[in-house]
DNA sequence: TTTAGTAGTCATGTTTTTTTGACTTATTGT
DNA sequence: ACAATAAGTCAAAAAAACATGACTACTAAA
């Protein structure tokens, strides 16, 4: 399936928006790659061990549409794409940065 | 299924634990209505519009192994039960506080 | 000309998650 | 006795998410 998504309920909160905006297989990995640097689509697939190329595309475009992160065609030979943070998504960092400190949450 | 979880990856980051621990199409509705008070199933049952037993039960379930919620039993009758956050679901509430101040991620 | 790299899409299939409806046990109200 | 509430469980079906392999388009190097 290429993304469908049905009947949203509206958020009631900012974190069920954030937990859905991140929610999916290979979305927090991506989004705590383009937190570092700005990101490259056959880079990305080498770094994340088991993720294939659709999931992979489909995760970049849906956070795309989300507003977390712009696409970026640099026009030159050989093509150059990259994916990198939007004003919006630089307002998660700080968010990420109280998690970090939060070990107890690591545990499963 | 009766929550079969296959291979898990370790989590790189706790963002990323958060996230999983509160993934599922009812967990972030069910964890922000803990934040304020107990819950009981009933109420949540008919508070959380659209959600069905078998759902909440199982949601319920995953966050108290995940150690975010207690099920108190209360001998008395008729039989009452609650969950509630445990010490572990507590050090969620600043983070659940500052995602509320980010309004800008209400849009999707 | 063949191979390799970047950046994907498409159709299909598998797996996981979520929903549905029937059923359970115990207590209370009419 | 009968219906209702609380708190669920179970098996099966439906829906959503994820993976696979083939394929496209362009560029560059051997």
């Amino acid at each position: 399936m290429t993304t469908k998504k049905a009947e949203e309920s509206p958020d009631t909160c900012p974190a069920q928006a954030l937990l859905k905006m991140l929610s999916g297989k290979w979305k927090p990995e991506i989004f705590r790659l383009a937190l570092a640097a700005p990101l490259r689509f056959s880079s990305l697939l080498r770094q994340i061990e088991g993720a294939n190329k659709q999931s992979l595309s489909s995760a970049l475009k849906e956070l795309e549409e989300q507003g977390l992160l712009d696409k970026i065609t640099i026009q030159q030979k050989p093509l150059h794409i990259e994916y990198r943070l939007t004003e919006k998504g630089k307002l998660l960092i700080p968010v990420f940065q109280q998690l970090e400190g939060l070990s107890a949450i690591k545990a499963a």
